[in-house]
DNA sequence: TGTACATCAGTGAACGCGCGTTCACTGATGTAC
DNA sequence: TGTACATCAGTGAACGCGCGTTCACTGATGTAC
């Protein structure tokens, strides 16, 4: 159940002026979004340490300085890159809220929803490890977790996918109110932490059968864990 | 209650052999020691990209290619780094369960046993955040999560002290037994996931009074909902 | 206790790599008149 | 519709950097006799 994602990489019809190596023109026509193509490409291959200037423009058929037109640096293209992944993994994770049945009880409804937004990011995250980590890896703080750029096409960020489920359980009286704030991290938390183990951390070596085995058992927890948490207890 | 901790990057007392960049004598006498300080003190600034061949031996002194001596490569260096990293976080852990209170309720003990261990992890994490990331973020595979080389000075690995706590906790009765197993991956996995999102992620920016008062809650979580997980959904 | 010699643990120089970034440049485009 | 010219978007070459790793070497050590 976790396993056939399809992350279209470059959804845009540009895909042609990428064809070869040399360009019938001088100028590109849309060098920007070639080059966010290509890097793409190669986070999704290696992470964000693989986003290479030079490979970004070899693959593109460009100077190796032609980037440095639409990027004012590395890290300029890099987190152009980290924003675009995080729009994918909200389609993935949108789809995973659409595909829940709606059984009429409204509480079950929310609390499934709220599921499947865990399951999704885990399955964006195993089923594209590379994106994943660029997209929740690369230091890039809260605020631009809710701007337009990291939205996918459902218009929404994964943290706003998040925070809608965890505002619908309140709503369903799944979750308590004065539970509610600051829920966002307590959830993210637990599954960023299984994807991170899972893909780059000591669990790497598990076999996909524990990690499916384990993913529902990790938001049940989340879910059950989360309406039982009381006042922060002094001390440690 | 999270800041002041102590992490003594070499305990040992070799310290006087490493003071100047010249050594009076030709041979070293403990290359392999001073190299795996130097490079500990390296991961402890800037994490596993900073453990760097040639700055090691630059500060122990030494031309480059001696380390080859005493490593088969940089990657060598770097898992004897995590190592001795996991080795330090043990020690924090163990710090922080043996400073909890007896109150002699022992299902109570053994609860705040447990929460002690996630908040003794997150206390190392935010203290020592290149050595943590050097500890949990370079792939080395669960096998060596048990081995005696990632152990402190407390004889433990840190998975071994979770899973220690988790057994007394069965014990104790604070932890269904059905529920027992691989626990420690869904208690690992979220205080893991808020120290990665904390540190390199998207919470980067995070005050420090928000990180403080969040850990105790998402311990609280993991402890709570740990025990109310069914057996996994179908579907998702 | 003295010495020959194998072995160990360093050295210095170099290789090849790939990177980000800057420089002065030129070909293509589009706009004003 | 034609043309001058500013602007835009590329090029080619180069800089400087730091890295991991290998080579042939030599100084220091310790052991057998």
């Amino acid at each position: 159940m976790m396993r056939s994602v399809t992350v279209s990489t470059a959804p845009e019809p540009e895909r042609a002026a990428r064809s070869g190596p040399r360009r019938a023109t001088y100028h590109h026509g849309d060098l920007r979004r070639a080059l966010l193509d290509a890097s793409t490409e190669l986070a999704r291959e290696g992470g964000p340490d693989a986003v290479v200037v030079r490979e970004a423009t070899r693959r593109v058929g460009v100077s190796a300085n032609a980037a440095y037109r639409h990027f004012a640096d590395r890290d300029d293209l890099l987190e152009a890159v980290a924003s675009r992944a995080q729009g994918q993994a909200a389609d993935v994770i949108a789809e995973s809220i659409a595909a829940v049945p709606d059984d009429g009880v409204e509480q079950s409804l929310a609390r499934r929803r709220f599921r499947a937004v865990g399951l999704g990011y885990l399955r964006f995250a195993l089923a594209e490890p590379g994106l994943f980590r660029t997209a929740f890896g690369v230091p890039v703080d809260l605020s631009r977790s809710g701007s337009p750029e990291a939205a996918g096409q459902c218009g929404r960020t994964p943290f706003q996918l998040l925070s809608d489920q965890l505002d619908a359980m309140v709503s369903a009286g799944a979750l308590p109110p004065e539970q509610r704030e600051g829920a966002e991290l307590l959830a993210w938390s637990a599954v960023h932490g299984f994807a991170m183990l899972a893909l780059e951390g000591p669990l790497r070596g598990l076999p996909p059968e524990a990690i499916e085995h384990i993913a529902p058992r990790l938001v049940e927890m989340v879910d059950l864990g989360l309406g039982l948490v009381e006042s922060p207890v002094a001390g440690g």
